[in-house]
DNA sequence: ATAACAAACGTTATATTATAACAAATTAAG
DNA sequence: CTTAATTTGTTATAATATAACGTTTGTTAT
């Protein structure tokens, strides 16, 4: 019982709301100005929230797109292991939520003799509703 | 014998040679820095050989550290499947060539009806050294 | 309860990363 | 050659992110 339910500061609760809320991944700055209402003015308000909620496994940065996103895998504890699926068309971003990927990749381990503890994966290509349309 | 083996322009070989010389990742203004003196002057000539270099496979982004590096990979013809380890210790970056990984991502499919043609996938952990070290 | 410490906050300034817009020069293709 | 496409040079500015500092709030141990 030992789970790392971390209590949320204000500002991370106002930040994480808006990014549940979201239908998709959003940028710093376009929360910065759906939060300035609820009293957070500056950007480091916003980015030390953010860092927190990423520690938290409460959100995930898209790195190819600077935008973050809530993490729907109620079960990733920490969630250090990421993948997402990236509509190059509509720009939807889902996170994939596959036992044999992250196993996969979780146990991958190559001639390095690097173990890895972390990974984020993004895949991209034309989402169902894109590949019809073109 | 249709490779793409472009062209390369004049910014584009030297900020490729810079990339290919370092020992690691290099940032954008740090390239720049570096080709002042062959007289590349402007953010905007190092981002757009970037773009050009990885259109053409040259070189990749590392998403993580915004970073730039050579590919090593000379059998990706266009790269678009890429795989890094990356040390959080030393920062130590290199990119991983393994065909099983890369059949296995390349070929994973999830029940979104989404097939994805292109992926980037970032490992971090400790490297040999850095392990021992600590 | 309260002292001691850690975490979060507010604020200003600034660093870092990346692109827009436009005209001139160079290169490739018919 | 000449037309079209690409690359270049340049200035300005947008977008993303962090440093530094002092204050406030929350936690823990006595």
């Amino acid at each position: 019982m030992t789970q790392k339910q971390e209590h949320l500061s204000k500002n991370q609760q106002i930040v994480l709301s808006i990014i549940e809320r979201a239908k998709g991944p959003l940028k710093a700055y376009s929360i910065l100005y759906n939060v300035q209402k609820r009293g957070i003015k500056a950007p480091l308000q916003v980015y030390r929230a953010l860092e927190k909620l990423i520690e938290a496994g409460k959100i995930h940065k898209i790195e190819s797109k600077n935008a973050f996103i809530a993490c729907k895998n109620s079960d990733c504890e920490i969630s250090k292991t990421t993948a997402f699926s990236i509509c190059n068309n509509c720009e939807h971003v889902k996170e994939i939520k596959n036992l044999k990927l992250s196993k996969y990749l979780s146990n991958f381990a190559d001639n390095s003799g690097m173990k890895y503890k972390k990974y984020n994966l993004e895949f991209f290509g034309l989402c169902k509703n894109c590949k019809i349309k073109q």
